[in-house]
DNA sequence: AGCAAACCGGAATGCCTTATCCGATTCTCG
DNA sequence: CGAGAATCGGATAAGGCATTCCGGTTTGCT
């Protein structure tokens, strides 16, 4: 098989299952949102709301909400091919002689996906516990990123004390440049991250704080894809 | 007094002189409202509602409205005498005999406090340009900063191309880290400080992009503070 | 061609937000 | 201690959001 050219492949067939047993309108439909939903979570981000994709696509509102019953359902539509390319973008690197080079490629593959999708910038941070699509992908790519760990460690290059909750610490941080910089300074993430990667090379330059646990940093992206679906209901006390 | 035009007048009272010229309870309601925003806005982030500030004082919401028309006035408020202190502590840091180590505790204070304060940690990556109070000490804070970073290159501990639009950086990634992690990871943002402070150290291991402009970032923290006290009302095109 | 089921779009619901109106209360000064 | 004006607070407006309802239209099968 020829796993490039991800786009047309995925838009037909984002689900699985979302084949044959529809009217051909309908099935037209989908697609259509699909595409326009990318678009629109793309420019605007992960809050970007339902009226405007109904909009955009050419479709009633009704329409987008029947094919995609909850927002949830509609961005793991959308989102599910880029999680793919996520969670290959761990073999590329992987495949890569130099140790090192693939880690810090891997690195900046990953966050120039954040750069180019506003939408996805924010999924990468969140943790959808009722979404097989998206989650799968994620611990896939888990799994591909601590084999890149242990190799760049092993060639000397990468710091000892690197984690890899630390990439989820850059991802969260670069989605914080990304969300206030915008379209006014495109291409300040770069450097943000080139900082983080020179930081992470061996030797290291002195202690860190420990990092935070795994489980604190997975209810913290559990949390955040709560507030993110659900809008901002959130009154405690 | 003029009916026609009654804002003119309580605007600056509400801003200037706050001191004197109000009934004893309006006053001491004032002082509680900005107690207790502050709270609010430290610990749910700089979009908690007028509603639930007003709940927390104990005022219905017309009081908070007439002590502070717009929400923006209420923000200049409760964050001046943060801006007052972020500006403050660049002094303290020049103060230090080593200015490397003045240099790190500057970051690390500055960061600590958009840790301890949600909403202030917002506002240090926006720009209020109809809001002298916090504008000015804004300013202040940058020229302090500017002679911390003369210090510590002449000291030959930071890196040549270490620019002031990196604490820029630097402040809205420690944002998207402190808002994605709250309170499940509340100790996160300093991994990810250190790791930044360690790349700041001379010697460089490497080159890096070039900075975002000065006007770009100055555009984006604009837009930022727009469409942080207008709700999300953006519909362009 | 006909007809039922599936699908469509827009109007409507309910909850949130910031901000305003107006009758009731409370402070202040004589 | 008694007006009168400043201040109070709940109801209300105006608009955004996700989600649902319902009457009209299209499709596909016979």
């Amino acid at each position: 098989m020829s796993p490039e050219d991800p786009h047309t492949e995925a838009s037909a067939g984002a689900t699985v299952s979302a084949g044959q047993s529809k009217r051909s309108d309908a099935e037209r439909n989908r697609g259509r949102i699909i595409a326009a939903a990318r678009a629109v979570f793309g420019r605007d981000g992960l809050n970007a709301s339902m009226a405007s994709v109904a909009r955009e696509t050419g479709v009633g509102i009704a329409t987008l909400f029947r094919h995609f019953p909850r927002k949830e359902d509609l961005l793991a539509a959308v989102f599910a091919d880029r999680m793919k390319a996520y969670a290959q973008a761990t073999e590329a690197a992987l495949a890569d002689p130099d140790p090192w080079h693939g880690f810090t490629r891997y690195i900046e593959t990953v966050c120039a996906m954040q750069a180019a999708d506003r939408g996805f910038a924010d999924i990468l941070t969140m943790n959808f516990p009722g979404v097989p699509e998206l989650e799968s992908y994620h611990a896939q790519a888990y799994e591909g990123f601590l084999e890149l760990i242990r190799r760049a460690k092993n060639s000397g290059q990468l710091r000892e004390d690197f984690t890899s909750r630390d990439l989820v610490l850059l991802l969260m941080a670069n989605a914080g440049v990304l969300s206030a910089t915008a379209d006014a300074a495109p291409d300040a993430w770069r450097r943000l991250v080139a900082w983080m990667i020179q930081s992470f090379q061996a030797p290291a330059r002195g202690r860190l704080p420990d990092p935070p646990e795994d489980a604190a940093l997975y209810e913290a992206m559990r949390r955040a894809s709560r507030s993110a679906t659900v809008p901002e209901t959130g009154k405690r006390r």
